[in-house]
DNA sequence: ATGGCTGGTAGAACCAGA
């Protein structure tokens, strides 16, 4: 019998990707699923096919066009809250509480804009503030804690193709990294992918739809992310990066990653 | 060659993603 497994994908439209979900849920068998950007509201959602493959509990917070997360489980999953970091009602965080009571939170870290000042640009300010509300919340927690999702911070210089050429750019600036680690000290969190894969090995989860060809070229980023409480991550026995799902018909920009627990 | 594409929504020479 093998352990838990628990997958995250930013999956850019869960009506547009019915088929795509499926097709993972199939090849990974994910004991559960947390998605971001499902761009559906809750009455919308595609409930069918989760039901079908016996995904029986499921936790939804969706909006209208943009953002929204959801959490799909064969296990009984217990609601334990939405936190706004964002403190603007957008839809970026669900939470769960698991069987063994192991926390799941799934986050949509807001992209931030263009610009990477705070200054000019709201949508930058707007994300450093997100991680810094995650920094406060991280600080007083002390049950055993898995986040996962879309960070959209690339930290490490081996999780972007050009750690030069995106200095300047959204995603792996300095003061996005700090900030990112900041969060990341504030309860001690292990990046399960960089535990599985460490550095300076290539890592990445996220391709531009705008490569004529993603694979060729492979600029892509590691803004997708699994931490977990120290404690927790002693029990991650295995993490994968689902990187062919990218050549999948119709894809999401980001691919699936994947941690196996021991419990 | 970091926007070259993509989805949602409207019915746009739109917006947002990152």
């Amino acid at each position: 019998m093998s352990g838990t497994r628990i997958a995250s994908w930013n999956i850019n439209s869960i009506r547009a990707r019915i088929d795509i979900v499926a097709r993972f849920l199939d090849e990974a068998s994910p004991d559960v699923l947390c998605l971001q950007e499902t761009k559906v509201e809750d009455g919308s959602f595609p409930h069918e096919m989760f039901a079908a493959k016996g995904y029986a509990h499921r936790l939804l917070a969706g909006q209208r066009m943009h953002h929204g997360v959801a959490i799909l489980s064969r296990l009984p999953l217990t609601a334990h809250g939405r936190h706004d970091w964002q403190d603007n009602g957008e839809a970026r965080h669900v939470g769960a509480c698991l069987p063994n009571s192991v926390r799941l939170e799934c986050v949509y870290v807001p992209a931030g804009g263009d610009v990477p000042d705070p200054s000019l640009n709201p949508k930058f300010a707007q994300k450093l503030a997100f991680v810094e509300r995650m920094t406060r919340w991280s600080e007083a927690l002390y049950e055993p804690t898995l986040i996962v999702g879309d960070f959209n911070i690339a930290p490490l210089e081996c999780d972007v193709w050009s750690h030069r050429q995106l200095l300047d750019v959204v995603s792996h600036t300095q003061v996005e990294i700090a900030a990112l680690e900041r969060l990341r000290a504030a309860h001690d969190w292990v990046d399960l992918g960089r535990r599985f894969v460490p550095p300076p090995e290539r890592l990445y989860t996220w391709w531009s739809y705008r490569a004529k060809d993603w694979a060729a070229s492979d600029r892509g980023r590691r803004l997708d992310h699994m931490w977990a409480s120290p404690a927790l991550a002693a029990t991650a026995i295995d993490h994968r990066v689902f990187q062919h799902c990218r050549s999948w018909l119709r894809p999401s920009d980001h691919v699936p990653i994947l941690t196996e627990f021991e419990w």
